[in-house]
DNA sequence: CGGGCGAGTTGAACGTGTTCAGAAAGTGTG
DNA sequence: CACACTTTCTGAACACGTTCAACTCGCCCG
């Protein structure tokens, strides 16, 4: 499977130019871990890799693109991951909370240092935000891994729901990547702790979509989507 | 009313200083508006408020505590507008309308550089984070609003619930500003649709939640909030 | 052969946020 | 007034991200 870059850096021609971008990415990668983004210097990246400077500006066109290989690289660890727990479960609720937590497990030895890098969610002028038009690929492929945990699965719901859902669950995604890269806990338990209590709710109310009382409302929030959709 | 400041800088001894301090701000807020927060520079700020650059770090600790002046400044116009609009209404959904729409239109004017300020939102080390300690005050602030909303109204909800709902409308506002932010729609219109299909949606909710099948859900939602704030 | 071309490489140089040792100005105290 | 002490102020200096003109190297074409 091909990498999932959120922002295509210039397509490398030959293998050893290949080779030279991994070899960067690799010490830069080394070096947030070890000293956090804003600790890990382009100078230190370019030693660290055995180039100039200048050789790290020729690959990257800047530090925040050196970010977008860690986006990459996570994202196809959660999606070969998430690929497992869907083979394995059909119940909605064991496969929405297989596929969380497997986040959370994926993205464990980057949890000190992945706040820094999370900052671009909300800034609107960044391609790293998730919401940009350069994040239309990983969003897309993201988004398709709960399509599936929808699709492969049981689950009931009201049938104007239905088609929105992959799109809800991937912001109830973001809104615990939110909270994990807020939460302090040993092992970050407390966002295991928000999974394992919020996944049940969401299969309760996607049963509750469908009562005449409550697919009312429902249909109200599909029908806002939509027109926010354009 | 004093200024709600988020965190504080040391207390200013004299009134001379405090002016020095106003005019570097409003130098600061000047510069942001005309040429963003990157496009700012510090040296710019300090010639602008005429003092040098080692002035400007002695009253503010760095460019991010310039920040928090203009966060208090939009704080202090949200509360007095939003006071204004419960003095009036008394329906809940107008009250919670007319608050979050009052907050459009007060931020309107810093629209096109706030992305720069709410990136911090996503950053659990800065203390401009809205969830660090540093920022409790405001958001307490914040929160008590909502408070006001609730209270002041005629809304009937699940007993559960209601100590949780100030909280839970903050959350919601937070909301609201990510997806302002990123709405790069004239005049914000997109985020005032979204407050005017999501107030309803909210007063209907609120009312579903004392419905029996629907307040064993809420009740789960409530205990997940408990467990979750220790 | 040579000469041109483009990919890859280099470090000096620029503008930035921030720090800091010390100068200047103010404020009391004898 | 003289002296100490604190508050306020200053710009040089530092490390950083980024840019860029110049360089090397391998390769193909005439």
């Amino acid at each position: 499977m091909t990498t999932l870059t959120t922002v295509s850096e210039p397509a490398p021609r030959t293998p050893k130019a290949e080779q030279t971008r991994a070899t960067i990415v690799a010490a830069a990668m080394d070096l947030f871990r070890t000293r956090g983004f804003e600790g890990a210097t382009m100078r230190g990246i370019a030693d660290a890799a055995g180039v100039s400077l200048g050789s790290a500006y020729y690959y990257f066109s800047g530090k925040e693109h050196l970010i977008q290989a860690f986006y990459g690289q996570m994202q196809d660890d959660h999606l070969s991951a998430a690929r497992e727990v869907l083979e394995t479960e059909t119940d909605f609720a064991a496969r929405l909370r297989g596929v969380l937590t497997v986040w959370v497990e994926v993205a464990a030895p980057y949890h000190e240092f992945a706040g820094t890098f999370f900052k671009n969610a909300a800034d609107p002028t960044s391609p790293l935000s998730p919401f940009s038009p350069e994040s239309a690929d990983a969003r897309a492929a993201s988004t398709a891994i709960f399509r599936d945990v929808v699709e492969g699965s049981d689950l009931k719901v009201a049938s104007s729901l239905r088609p929105r859902l992959p799109e809800l669950l991937w912001l109830l995604h973001m809104g615990m990547v939110l909270f994990w890269v807020h939460d302090r806990s040993p092992g970050q338990e407390r966002t295991l702790a928000l999974v394992s209590g919020a996944v049940p709710l969401v299969d309760k109310l996607g049963r509750l979509s469908r009562l005449p009382v409550v697919r009312g409302v429902v249909n109200d929030v599909v029908a806002l989507l939509d027109y926010l959709d354009d």
